[in-house]
DNA sequence: TTACATAATGATACAAAATATCAGATAATA
DNA sequence: TATTATCTGATATTTTGTATCATTATGTAA
């Protein structure tokens, strides 16, 4: 469990209460392997604060994003989008907006696993090349 | 337009029936630049067929991924991951069933952009080691 | 430490995205 | 052409995520 002093000093950092509800959610967070969604994060939470409402953990998961405390595992859009485009390339990604751009294969230089995954058969490798795009660099400077 | 014996071919490759509606929604995104959703390839569908359904664009759309007719921009899941693992490191990630791995950066060769894109301000290259996982491929062989 | 302003929580309503169901229509095959 | 399997479209349902708002907790400064 992360410690009571740490964590407020970590919120403070980041601009946040440090509530109990984010404590748990927090730590909840760091004890799980894999990709956990907010529905799983929920049901480990609830065992420590039966109370708590899944639109808390909602909130809270979001607010950790935000701020930096917590990552995403994928920064592309939550719903299905199709791929036009047959050619080999690999996309660039806004992580304000997720606009996604295509990026010619060739600008990347050759990709290859160093050592084979046990019982994994790789068919491709998929590269998202992560930053600001132009339009949220724009908005930016405005601000 | 795609020609329509050309289509009927393409659908027979694949075992599916050659209907109106899977012309115009494949010929449809074919068409498309970016990465649109269904919801915008049934607005657009819907200009050629206005009885068109939005659940049969979803399940043709479904039915072309499936078959290989086309693809899915990111094989993520759908709904929203937290990422606990804090390391730099990339994914094995199963086009079957989607589930996500850790792949240690160091298991990639030096990854490096030829050219910076023009107007994008690159913060991280994340990489999708796509493929059938062990479970998966279990399943496979046991059919 | 207390008082107060600000921010967070939880209950619930709402919305978006996707899937299931199924009667009737259409396509593939013979 | 007749038969069968598949597909379509209308609609209901589920899943995932967001908005609202009264109540409660937190941070700050007197
Ligand atoms: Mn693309
Ligand atoms: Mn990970
Ligand atoms: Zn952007
Ligand atoms: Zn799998």
């Amino acid at each position: 469990m992360v410690r009571e002093d740490e964590f407020v000093a970590l919120c403070r950092s980041h601009g946040l209460a440090a509530t109990h509800q984010r404590r748990v959610i927090y730590a909840t967070v760091a004890s799980l392997h894999g990709h956990p969604s907010p529905e799983l994060i929920y049901e480990k939470v609830k065992k420590k604060i039966p109370s708590i409402s899944l639109a808390t953990v909602y909130n809270n998961v979001r607010t950790f994003l935000a701020s930096g405390m917590l990552r995403e595992v994928s920064m592309h859009h939550g719903s299905l989008r199709v791929e036009p485009n047959n050619h080999e390339h690999h996309h660039l990604v806004c992580v304000r907006c997720r606009s996604i751009t295509d990026l010619h294969a060739k600008n990347l230089g050759l990709l290859r696993l160093k050592t084979q995954p046990r019982g994994f058969r790789v068919t491709r490798i998929a590269v998202d090349v992560l930053g600001i795009c132009a339009a949220c660099a724009a908005k930016e400077v405005s601000k």
